[in-house]
DNA sequence: TTGTACGCGTTATCAA
DNA sequence: TTGATAACGCGTACAA
């Protein structure tokens, strides 16, 4: 009978290698496959065997290494995530809603944050990449142009689904709010109220969230044949500071020339737009009205509480992770293109609601 | 010469496996260690040989298989972070520190919460032991009354560092603020201002935060030789509910036995006393005063801006992953207690400022 | 019910 | 400079 040799210990470190199998195996005088399907819960061991496998790993301290296991079986019960900001009140709620729903699948989350940066996005996605994730979950950054990473990705056959910020054309399957019909909803109901020189603070036209929040309010004016007045409309950014000098811009013009109510991209923006607003000395929503687009926590704590387009972060990471643990589950589903709903939230800065805040619903399904 | 067998490709899945050091060896007729020593940019390599094994390696769609680097390393270079709960304000702030201190070291995160479950977090953390971490970062649940788990991570050698709620006594690195030194500013700063009834809306003395905040409120009194009325302290928990019930039993108390400010153990409680205050159609700070407690990004939104103690998140995470890769590095430095800087925000709910915002220091460092 | 042989993909080690 | 071998710890497949 052949025996294993017994390797000679490594000198590096403290000391104490981990319990192993082995270790408990040998302890008892059995092998090594007893006690792994005694751990494991497989049904052909004898029940007292398994029971004194359980005392004495315990004993001893056992844990089991799932890196040798992932080795062996080729799966590592874990989801790589890309978001481009962790601490951006969107991501922590959609990591929140993506945590619950692949915990109780037994996966665990890597979480890589891009920093709005390509090259690191790009970075991450090698490494989770070559830590052999079962799947991955991307949110992109803001300037990626090159996406031969998400098709290797795709190609060699790791799941991918993107979420809330979508790159389409590559056949994975897209989770996300509709922009432009939410932006669209926004703007008609300013449009409804009868407003008719409309202006927008528009998002960076590099990526999709900024296009097609624009090319709602295109189409609300045009539905509503209202004039598009080109410089009513300016990029500027995401941030507060943009949104600021943006609104400071269009309040620069001939006061006839100015824009009675501006939808901008998101709330960080109005909040900045609002600020540019009241140091001119003047008023919302009288002199001018301003909606929102994330309804930020800080939208209904304004002078002015901001009327917003509600994102359900939680919901949409929690979808893009079902859809995503299905794909694990090897159900070769075709490619989907998934839109939560979205909700208006009717306050103060439209100058709308009579009656305190209104709720309607928009987005496709 | 033997050569080793070629196995027969499984016939589960889709088919291609992946292209491992092996295939770039063989379609080179290299060994694989010359490609993994050419890979990993070791000197003793030709150079025409590196170029090679590059070329071959890309053109292959060659990635690294990370978990048998591991297995053979023994080493994931991925540190386990532990919350109770991501989407709270203050963790995403943290873990964003976190991620930044560990990628410039190339170490990845896996990120588990607790919901401040003990029992899943207990789960999580020997999941990243299987998972074979090299570390990890830990904030307990509120909960945690076994603390067998952490003693035996660090027993088998694991670093630890427990950051912002800590559990003291097992050896591991702690960073925190100063609860109590920090509670104690702010009630100072309030008896500094001659507030002498002060009531405290606690929270629950299981946890260390509530107990500590606690302590300083206390202290500040004793210093001061003002009375403590122990029936102006209740415990009302962490969120703006338990706030809302415990002021309200405050505010049913007869006139002059009603405390003339109140200090709350975090800001969502005292929004939750503000609410009750307003809802009995009394005024802030006139009536009666209100402090917090983490400067939440609400606060200086209220009606009346809350004045509270900012908890700089960011650094907390960073200097917490700092002191565990220090700690992974090898450097078998001593368990520390690291305290990080408070700063006391004066804004208009204590009636103390009369020069618009005032910023003090606290904390021992 | 239990055991033996072997491979997962990589690197350390020693030999050439 | 390069190669052969043996682990790393586990599970599959087959034999006993």
């Amino acid at each position: 009978m052949k025996r294993r040799v017994q390797r000679k210990r490594k000198p590096g470190s403290a000391g104490s290698r981990r319990v192993t199998a082995r270790d408990v195996a040998n302890s008892l005088g059995l092998s090594t496959m007893t006690v792994s399907r005694a751990l494991n819960g497989r049904p052909n061991v004898d029940d007292d065997t398994r029971t004194l496998v359980f005392k004495t790993a315990r004993q001893l301290g056992y844990s089991p290494n799932d890196i040798a296991k992932s080795l062996a079986l080729n799966k590592t019960n874990t989801i790589g995530v890309v978001v481009p900001e962790i601490s951006h009140s969107f991501f922590p709620e959609a990591i929140r809603g993506i945590e619950e729903a692949t915990y109780e699948a037994g996966y665990h989350l890597i979480l890589t944050h891009s920093a709005e940066i390509a090259l690191r996005e790009r970075d991450a996605i090698q490494t989770l990449e070559s830590k052999r994730v079962d799947g991955v979950l991307i949110s992109t950054a803001q300037d990626v142009t090159d996406t031969r990473v998400y098709e290797q990705m795709i190609q060699v056959g790791v799941p991918v689904v993107f979420f809330d910020r979508c790159i389409r054309g590559l056949g994975a399957t897209c989770v996300s709010i509709d922009d432009e019909e939410s932006s669209h909803m926004i703007t008609e109901h300013l449009l409804s109220h009868g407003y008719t020189r409309i202006g927008h603070l528009a998002g960076p036209q590099k990526i999709s969230v900024g296009r097609e929040r624009l090319d709602g309010f295109r189409r609300a004016l045009e539905e509503h044949q209202v004039p598009l007045f080109p410089d009513l409309i300016i990029e500027c950014g995401f941030h507060e500071s943009g949104g600021y000098a943006a609104m400071s811009r269009l309040l620069d013009l001939p006061p006839g020339e100015r824009p009675q109510a501006v939808v901008a991209v998101n709330d960080p923006a109005a909040f900045g737009a609002m600020k540019a607003v009241a140091d001119r000395g003047l008023t919302i929503p009288d002199d001018i009205a301003i909606v929102g687009f994330s309804d930020d926590i800080r939208a209904p704590l304004m002078a002015v509480p901001l009327t917003t387009v509600r994102q359900p972060a939680y919901d949409l990471g929690k979808l893009a992770a079902e859809k995503l643990l299905t794909a694990i589950g090897g159900h070769q589903t075709a490619p989907e293109e998934l839109v939560v709903k979205t909700e208006l939230i009717v306050r103060a800065s439209c100058g709308c609601g009579k009656n305190g805040q209104i709720r309607m619903t928009g987005g496709l399904q």
